[in-house]
DNA sequence: TTGTAGGCGTTATCAC
DNA sequence: GTGATAACGCCTACAA
């Protein structure tokens, strides 16, 4: 029943080559057409319902314009902020978006980006769950190197414009949180709201993105004369914020803390709620801090205190790097700010 | 530099046909290649560093493998939810995810329509937004045609598989949540606590799905001796909310009403914030409840009444819908059910 | 089991 | 300006 029309059925309606009904149709640079036949081709398609076939143009053209878009998790609030930038501006390029998620598997990301050559995608972007685990086999010997740095730029060298978000990707157009910054900026704020002895939420070792707000928040702690007194490495989820809090609770290091600081908001989320589970009031027997800065917290009370990471500014950034002149964004980094906010959940203790 | 190897190159290296390259390398359903030669083929693949092309795939075989999803917003946890939910059931099925956002625009949701036409999607899933504009505009007189339902239908003629999520489409395969019955029974629950008199945050007036629930709960309200005494309508958003519980405050209502209903759950937090803005508590000052069940509701104080809709599974079974024999599928309406999810927001007024 | 050749729907390069 | 016609990369009867 599927109407099949073709190109060469509306050339043949409107008694014209299938070249010029090619031509009339999508109008081409070559503009040569006469008004007239234009005119006539327009009305023959129209008549015969005629639907250019998307495949076949990206087959003649050489090209598609399909962007795939790779992230984590649609469903968590940073990713799906992201993708809805993503999205808009790819469209605004005229572009489709392929949306995957790699479900934080390594193996699954290389698959994914094994199909977003075989579509031929013009560009991807990936965001999120970059894992240091091949480098740290590596033991630092070729840090610039990881599967995923390799497929990106074997990408890249077949033309696909690549883009990455949140981690910097060796040899690869990135628009790089600066989660190290925030990290530290975070700290010195709590430290000048009085807080000295912070306990933290970390996620899994080889998360990079946990891994350098960790370090950053330590560094700058001790530096301002605090100081880390726990950790607890749990999922970078609201779970592992829950389950990571009730380690501390049961640990009884709570007593010794003045504040929690969690690697991300969901984090700091789960941690919010595990101390609600134990009537534990926030900020009243403990502060707590997230990293993100996700429209979810919108929400909640206390208003929680995090570090704003502009994420419609990394997908619309990312998408640009992606589409740029490869020559010329290749292994540009772009640095996006993130800003502390504070607010009820760490109030000044002095 | 891109390595633009096909097929042939492949052949060629094996030293064999290119239709036995091709047969050793996707397999297909005539497998008939010599183990041999399809070691061989595959090394040579190997090799070169061959991909297919999935775009000369799908028009030599007359067909894609993309499922094009449309959703309102994608940042909204409502449909990120659902969208998780079908990329991973249409990954499991061999399927790439073509995103794109309607923006509650009807004029855009018409070009996407058509879009998913030149791509040649094998199938689409449509969630949200339906709009009873045009039905409106014809006074009823054919009720079951409106523009999105005509392209719908269209696309399904021409073998796409088509779904939708929400509201079912005439003559289009859907999962409809039954928010008639969600909110007759929420009404049912809060009247069983004591509530009597309620205001409604609706949400517009051609919006489908807050027709539905503002219909149902009012009538459920009066059939069980209560009534709804106050109403405002705004947009089906947070801010909408916020606005909505700003207005009834500003008209002096709330006094003389027992709960605030909403027509979803991010309505229901804008309520929330507005309600706490004006130092009102809730349940203290006023009893509020959503609909949805988002994952957001987790993280607010007093948790949240709402009628919790199986998110998951309307992505889960609209792809199988839309996959689905068309013979037996099409007209199909699965019905899934909600449940009232009592909490602290309501508490009991006895 | 393997190879030959035609075709999928467009675009684009040529002549005319 | 317009029209043949060769690609584009792959699949798949049909033959061998």
């Amino acid at each position: 029943m599927r109407d099949r029309t073709t190109l060469s059925d509306v050339a043949r309606e409107a008694g014209v080559s299938l070249a010029t009904a090619s031509r009339a149709i999508n109008g081409s640079a070559d503009r040569s057409v006469r008004p007239e036949l234009v005119a006539r081709v327009r009305a023959a398609a129209e008549a015969l319902h005629y639907s250019p076939d998307a495949t076949a143009q990206a087959m003649a053209r050489g090209r598609t314009t399909t962007l795939g878009l790779l992230v984590h998790d649609i469903a968590d609030p940073y990713f799906s902020a992201i993708a809805s930038a993503v999205v808009r501006t790819a469209e605004a390029e005229g572009l489709q978006v392929s949306l995957a998620t790699t479900q934080n598997d390594p193996a699954r990301e290389a698959a994914l980006l094994d199909l977003v050559r075989r579509q031929r995608a013009r560009a991807v972007v990936i965001a999120g769950g970059r894992s240091a685990g091949a480098d740290a086999e590596r033991d630092g010997a070729d840090p610039a190197s990881s599967a995923l740095t390799d497929a990106l730029t074997a990408l890249a060298r077949q033309g696909v414009g690549v883009a990455a978000i949140g981690q910097p990707v060796p040899g690869v157009a990135s628009v790089a949180v600066d989660n190290a910054g925030g990290a530290a900026a975070l700290a010195d704020a709590l430290l000048g709201r009085g807080y000295r002895r912070f306990a933290l939420l970390d996620g899994p070792a080889d998360r990079v993105t946990a891994r350098d707000r960790r370090d950053a928040f330590e560094a700058a702690a001790r530096a301002g004369g605090g100081d880390v007194v726990a950790r607890e490495r749990t999922p970078f989820t609201w779970e592992g914020g829950h389950e990571g809090l009730d380690r501390l609770a049961d640990a009884g290091v709570l007593a010794e803390v003045d504040a929690v600081v969690a690697t991300n908001d969901v984090m700091a989320l789960g941690a919010l709620a595990a101390a609600r589970a134990r009537d534990l009031s926030v900020p009243g027997d403990l502060a707590l801090a997230g990293f993100g800065g996700i429209s979810t917290l919108r929400d909640v009370v206390p208003g929680l205190t995090t570090v704003a990471v502009p994420m419609e500014e990394l997908g619309v950034r990312a998408v640009r790097l992606a589409l740029g002149d490869p020559a010329t964004t290749r292994d540009v980094v772009e640095q996006v700010g993130c800003d502390v906010v504070l607010r009820d959940s760490t109030p000044p203790l002095d």
